[in-house]
DNA sequence: CGCTTCGTTGAACAGCTTCAAACCTTGTGG
DNA sequence: CCACAAGGTTTGAAGCTGTTCAACGAAGCG
């Protein structure tokens, strides 16, 4: 908890990829000197979003790829009647805007879960650096690679986990995320609701409210609203796993 | 149905991405003149791989980027028990590989179906032209991002519909990507066995037995093993929608 | 302070899975 | 060439997981 003004100070401060608290995380990692400088050159800040704050929406002209400085978004498709699916959700560090490489438009959508700002590489301008930096073309690939095998992840986890094991997996994979960013992985502060966690699972919210509640019984978590408390991270880990290998997981 | 002969003289005259009927699908789309030649030039015959032959496993060493020919293709992941989640099928014209660019390992594995032929893209050499031809780049780009947007479809897929959706969505999906073959896209041959398309789509395989069963007395499909023609595909695209709006599908 | 949204819990229900068995196809070795 | 084995496919019956419907308490917000 820091005030307005720090907040405020530490972002003029870091008009500059290298002194980044998030430098290691962002895709400058890799990439140093005059290399990193042009980049630099290439961010824009990008004004605060607040919470429900969409970033882009489906069908805006592909301009820019973003870094999530501080807070957290969610992306999600949706059809014609309006259902939605989310896909991620995104953490300080993390890169997104990618769906719209292909066509040039967004096939997702961005939204702030809570007060977040972000750093926006315009593509254009960034396109003219990675031609004449190849190290940060190869660096390029290599985050959208890492974005496809993310989205193998969370296939793997609707498709062959059950909820208790899919929640599990959640929250592991959330703490591993936070303590990443140096910060605790045991208490977590989900930007969340219960809703989206459902959504995100291809689950319903009753059935996240009750694995909640069966974890806390298990005394694996302390629950409390939006705050949970991970007290046996090793029975967590176990919770991953399917121990009952079913049928519908051998390979044809 | 040609004879051996036949296909042979049709390899050795294919020699070149411009006279390849996978044209228009394939990576040199958009690509044309010295900068196609130079794209040639790194593209090397793979033998064809029989059915049940690996293309590549995890953990392999990032080589290559691979074109699909002929035949078809699945790839997956696997679990330290052994369990599979299949990712994606792969048909003629499309490419595959793109797991291995995060860490230069490949973290999924890739089957043949099917006796297949495969076009290698030495991901050296790709870089060398790619460095020197932006287009080549960019292209290069909007193929993962198509990837990405495809797994999108399948995180859909399995989070928000119902198996008997599932099963026409995927079944509209294959048969639309025949149709872009310029092959008939109403009487399929399915490459993949029941295991695997349940898989695929997170069940077990009497569900989709009984689902083209079920939808083959419905009148939408006439089914004969793995040939499977779409009488009604009008009804086989009202399938594929929820009519029933569920909960789980409002966005947070 | 009242309203709306979020979260929790209970009870009944439904869809998909599990278990079981039979049929058909394919391939292999005698 | 046939018999048999092995695996893929289909169908039935029972069971379980997660959903649906309903109701209520708590928190956030104007």
């Amino acid at each position: 908890m820091e005030t307005p003004a720090t907040v405020f100070d530490l972002n003029q401060l870091r008009r500059s990829c290298s002194s980044c608290a998030l430098y290691e995380l962002c895709l400058p990692a890799g990439i140093a000197g005059d290399d990193l400088d042009r980049l630099d050159a290439t961010v824009k800040d990008k004004r605060a979003l607040d919470r429900g704050a969409m970033l882009y929406r489906e069908g805006d002209p592909f301009e820019a790829l973003y870094v999530v400085r501080s807070g957290a978004l969610k992306t999600f498709v949706q059809n014609e009647a309006g259902d939605a699916q989310i896909l991620a959700f995104h953490l300080p560090g993390e890169i997104l805007g990618f769906d719209a490489l292909a066509s040039n438009l967004h096939v997702s959508q961005a939204e702030a879960l809570e007060r977040s700002s972000i750093c926006e590489l315009p593509y254009a301008k960034l396109q003219q650096v990675t031609s004449d930096v190849p190290a940060l073309h190869r660096q390029l690939m290599r985050v959208i690679s890492r974005e496809v095998v993310e989205e193998h992840r969370h296939l793997v986890m609707m498709g062959r986990q059950q909820a208790q094991e899919q929640l599990a997996t959640f929250l592991k994979n959330l703490a591993d995320r936070y303590e990443r960013l140096h910060r605790d992985g045991t208490s977590l502060n989900l930007p969340m609701s219960r809703y989206d966690i459902a959504n995100y699972l291809g689950l319903v919210v009753e059935t996240i409210s009750r694995l909640f509640s069966r974890m806390e019984e298990m005394g694996v978590l302390e629950v409390n609203r939006k705050s949970v408390r991970i007290l046996r991270p090793d029975l967590l880990a176990t919770l991953c796993r399917t121990d009952a290998p079913s049928r519908r997981n051998d390979v044809g």
